[in-house]
DNA sequence: AAATGCTCCTAC
DNA sequence: TAAGGTAGGAGCATTT
């Protein structure tokens, strides 16, 4: 049911076009009048309790009366006014086998506690678990099984639904109570229904650098567009303007006189569109807030009826989230009952790293182009211009609606998402705001269920860490012979289906007496725990496992039948999905603060996977004298081969992994991935080579693993330059090249030729500020910022950008991290010695120490001519030496004089010819700001505008303020020379 | 000068 | 309440 009339909602006459209707019995899809929310009611959700021993049916009643009324008792201490019609729907004794620990085929006695609501479950629970009277055996303990389980994921299972599967209702009207029809997606129901989807973003009128606060500054645009899934273009773009705004192409235009009007229409809008996904960037920590904050202000009391539950408003919620993964993160939390919000920031922030992740850079990243970035400052004047200053910013803000919904579609995030919602059983909306734990106990739920398992609620303490994977000590070097990469695919999934490592199979010391096994029913793995062979039980994780695998093949084969674009695409997501839910089973049964950790699996795993690297290098090594394993990392062996070509290398690397996979039982497979020629190894972790996928013809691609070109924590500068220096010498194989091309990026630098953008330096804020033990530069660097300005600095789990600039002798690099804009616009010279010296040098020397020996290399990198290159054009043409000299030097000579003149006495004979110099610099410097500024424009899409301007995602941005500082304090010199006499 | 602990980010 | 794992290199400030 979709909430067309909220409570005390007004009509405002305002006609926005229908979405189109679906195509008529489309043969992609079945036949769609309607999204439908269903909404989940009075779905009743149960728990278990293990039984105490003696428990029986007679204790049932007892039981339930008091646990009735000790639910009571709670709930009129919490809430007087609430009196349930009944807590505790029915107590039921049932035979089971809790999942923990190999049971050896006997059942206990649970009792199952079925409650009428899902906040019921948690205190139930507690009261179960402290202890309850059971008749005549007295106060007893009973521990819980299935008490953490989250409501829907129960509700899912019990329904046998998956995430974003298609379920089929009657026709009309319709009141389900259990039994929803639920397809299995695949054949006819593969496809993503072409759900309706809502792209906004907003602007406000914030006052001069400050960041805008809903409590005083007004929202003066809301940009709407509006995509069906799978459709090239959108259905629907509309701006909502406060105040006149001039037409706009292709989009229409609402024009409000006030803030009220506005957000009412927009919700009315929204509500009329009937989104079944609102995304957007950045939508969850600022829009959303921003507009139910602000609507509450202006008592809109309409507005926050953005969901489809009818009578229920969204609410703004602070949300702290905090996983190894993904780090800590805090925020807000905008509730939007039956639609999806898809921040496509939040997704960005999950699923790529990147140095930055403001949608500038983002858009620049993944769809190659810049966007406009116009200050907050600019906005409100453009806002208090006219009809055509707020067509301006209509258009940008239009422009931002538009973006997320292209990097949806580039990024192919829609089906990653629905087919990972469908392989893990979870809710889509699960995969963007919670762990990884929570797929996995998904599909060990629905797998238990089956077995008549119960998973217990195991407290979490802080075990002890585990020993992980072996790490083959690297023959460091520069190889110019074939290097084969053989790896076990899916190594730690095959390890658990092939050991039968499980919950399920775990024998516990002294359980082999005691369940009767002799020495042929179970095996001692590498680390000493025992586990029960697949004759005596099968366990559930290898099941589970087995499943995803077998899926994965399927969709293999289903890959290449399949011609039609659209399913190529949900299969392609498919496959993705099912490796990744494998891997992340060991990495659930290793969570120290774990929903079910079980260290015994994953250090089993981990050992078996050490004793199986080191054995396959040994197996290699052995019966091949020719190969040499000159590395290896956790499941993979980097084989040198003594053949001369790439194919012959490939051919001999699949014999040799074909062989060596016979040594270890199936599913165990080491397959022949990848041969590299050249290939660079500078230490663990750490490589470079051209790589030969597959060992074929296609165009090898430069592969670099852990080096400086690959991580996010070092200016883009030595990123590119090592990049550039490995290309030319790896794939050019011209490594006198490479060196020149370093040397000349080092002069550059050293004379102040390289653009600051090159040498912005951008670290993760992963902490609060006080948590920190050890002073960083960002860290210090967020903390300032933070007291210019406390609405716009960097909050947590935000990367810092920074640049380090001169400072005293001695003075650490964390009291010289600065703002790379700030920096700029106030001229504070960079420290190049810094950025050769602890950026640059070292990278630089790792890689070409194996090529050019170690004393060469640092002798032609750090000690040529190159080295000396110090310029006079820098010490004078910042605008800084202008102003903070106390007294000027002759532009001649730079002899101090004792005017304002522009040259001393000696000079006035030249006078004429250094007027025609500086000059000159002024053409050149604007003949520059120029050409960038048009390029600016071209960015804007508008070469007859202002550019507005200042992303600091955008090397253009500094390149442009860079040239324009200068040329004001050229302009200022040339002003000392006075009218020429001459 | 060398060792150490903290921090970040990556490989797998 | 919820929160996948360990190995490992490198930079940087501080301590030894």
């Amino acid at each position: 049911e979709s909430p067309k009339n909220p409570p005390n909602f007004p009509q405002i006459p305002f006609n926005p076009p229908k979405p189109p209707p679906n195509p008529p019995n489309s043969p992609k899809f079945p036949k769609i009048g309607h999204s439908v929310c269903l909404h989940l009611h009075g779905f009743s959700p149960y728990f278990y309790v293990l039984a105490p021993p003696g428990a029986g049916e007679a204790h049932l009643e007892p039981l339930e009366r008091e646990l009735e009324a000790a639910l009571r008792r709670e709930q009129r201490g919490g809430n007087p006014k609430f009196q349930p019609p009944k807590n505790v729907l029915g107590l039921t004794l049932v035979r089971k086998q809790s999942i923990l620990g190999f049971q050896g085929g006997l059942q206990s006695l649970f009792v199952r506690v079925g409650v009428s609501l899902p906040r019921l479950v948690a205190p139930a629970r507690r009261l179960l678990e402290r202890g309850l009277r059971w008749g005549n055996l007295g106060v007893q303990p009973a521990p819980p099984f299935e008490a953490n389980i989250d409501f829907e994921i129960r509700f899912m299972a019990d329904s046998g639904l998956v995430g974003c599967c298609w379920v089929e209702l009657p026709p009309g009207g319709f009141r389900c109570w259990g039994a929803l029809r639920g397809h299995p997606p695949e054949g006819a129901w593969l496809g993503l229904p072409p759900l309706r989807l809502l792209s906004f973003d907003i602007e406000c009128a914030g006052r001069k650098g400050v960041f805008p606060e809903p409590q005083q500054d007004p929202v003066i645009a809301i940009a709407a567009v509006a995509l069906r899934q799978g459709a090239r273009e959108p259905f629907l773009r509309v701006v909502f303007t406060l105040r006149s705004c001039a037409a706009l192409r292709g989009a229409t235009v609402r024009s409000f006189e006030s803030e009220r009007e506005l957000l009412q229409s927009w919700a009315e809008f929204v509500r009329i569109v009937d989104p079944d996904v609102v995304t957007g960037y950045n939508i969850h920590n600022f829009d959303l807030p921003y507009l139910i904050q602000r609507a509450q202000v202006l008592q809109v009391e309409s507005f926050p009826y953005l969901g489809r539950v009818r009578g229920v408003p969204s609410q703004v919620r602070d949300s702290a989230f905090q996983s190894r993964q993904l780090g800590r993160r805090e925020g807000k939390v905008v509730t939007s009952p039956g639609r999806v919000t898809l921040d496509m920031l939040q997704v960005l922030l999950r699923e790529h790293k990147l140095r930055s992740y403001s949608l500038n850079a983002v858009s620049a990243h993944f769809l190659h182009e810049q966007k406009e970035d116009v200050p907050h400052g600019i906005i409100t004047e453009l806002q208090n211009g006219d009809a055509q200053t707020r067509r301006r910013l209509a258009l940008y803000c239009l422009k931002d609606a538009m973006l997320p919904l292209r990097l949806l579609e580039r990024l192919m995030t829609l089906v990653t998402l629905v087919e990972m919602a469908r392989v893990t059983a979870v809710p889509l909306s699960y995969l963007l705001t919670r762990g990884q734990q929570v797929k996995v106990v998904a599909q060990l739920l629905r797998q238990a269920m089956q077995e008549d398992l119960l998973l217990p609620v195991v407290k979490s303490e802080g075990g002890e860490d585990f020993e992980g994977a072996t790490v083959i000590e690297p023959l460091k070097g520069y190889y110019d012979a074939p290097i084969a990469t053989l790896d076990f695919s899916s190594l730690y999934p095959s390890i658990m289906i092939a050991h039968n490592l499980c919950y399920t199979t775990l024998l516990p010391p002294g359980g082999a007496q005691k369940h009767g096994l002799g020495p042929q029913d179970f095996i001692r793995t590498p680390t000493g725990q025992l586990f029960v062979t697949p004759r005596v039980r099968r366990g559930v994780l290898p099941r589970v496992l087995e499943g995803l695998l077998a899926a994965r093949s399927r969709v293999k084969a289903a890959l290449a039948e399949e011609q039609d674009p659209e399913r190529r695409q949900v299969l392609d997501g498919r496959q993705l999905a099912l490796k990744v839910s494998a891997n992340s089973v060991y990495g659930f049964t290793g969570a120290q603060a774990g929903r079910l950790p079980c260290l015994e699996i994953s250090q089993s795993v981990t050992g078996f996977g050490r004793q199986m690297i080191e054995k396959t290098k040994q197996l290699v090594e052995s019966e091949y004298p020719d190969v040499q394993v000159v590395y290896g990392d956790t499941d993979s062996v980097m084989c040198r081969l003594k053949v001369p070509s790439v194919p012959e290398a490939a051919a001999l690397g699949r014999a040799v992994a074909t062989w060596v996979s016979g040594h270890f039982p199936p599913p165990i497979r080491l397959e022949f991935e990848k041969v590299y020629l050249p290939y660079l190894l500078i230490s663990k972790k750490r490589y470079a080579g051209l790589c030969f996928s597959g060992g074929s013809g296609g165009t090898p691609k430069l592969d670099c693993k852990g080096l400086e070109a690959v991580r996010r924590d070092n200016c883009p500068l030595a990123a590119n330059l090592v990049t550039a220096c490995l290309r030319r010498i790896l794939l050019h194989r011209d490594p006198q090249g490479a060196v020149a091309h370093a040397q000349e990026v080092i002069s550059d630098l050293l004379c102040n030729r390289i653009d600051i953008s090159q040498l912005v330096i951008t670290k993760e804020l992963t902490r609060a500020a006080s948590a920190y033990s050890a002073p960083q530069a960002h860290v210090a660097l967020a903390e300032r910022l933070r007291r210019r300005d406390p609405g716009s600095a960097p909050g947590l789990g935000d990367r810092v950008p920074y640049v380090i600039v001169s400072g005293a002798r001695g003075q650490p690099a964390y009291e010289r991290s600065e703002d790379p804009v700030f920096a700029l616009e106030q001229n504070l010279p960079i420290d190049t010695r810094y950025y050769l010296e602890q950026q640059l040098s070292r990278p630089l020397l790792r890689i070409f120490e194996p090529i050019l020996g170690e004393g060469r290399a640092q002798a032609v990198l750090l000690q040529g001519e190159h080295t000396r290159c110090k310029t006079l054009l820098t010490a004078r043409s910042g605008a800084l030496s202008a102003f903070t000299s106390k007294r000027s030097s002759c532009i001649g000579c730079r002899a101090l004089l004792p005017h304002h003149g522009a040259v001393c006495d000696f000079c006035r004979q030249r006078e004429s010819e250094l007027y025609q110099k500086e000059v000159s610099q002024v053409w050149h410097l604007e003949r520059s700001f120029s050409r960038l500024w048009s390029q600016c424009q071209r960015c804007q899409s508008s070469l007859l505008q202002d550019v507005l301007c200042s992303s600091r995602d955008c090397p253009i941005f500094y390149m442009r303020r860079k040239v324009q500082k200068d040329l004001e304090a050229q302009l200022e010199l040339l002003r000392r020379f006075g009218t020429p006499q001459w």
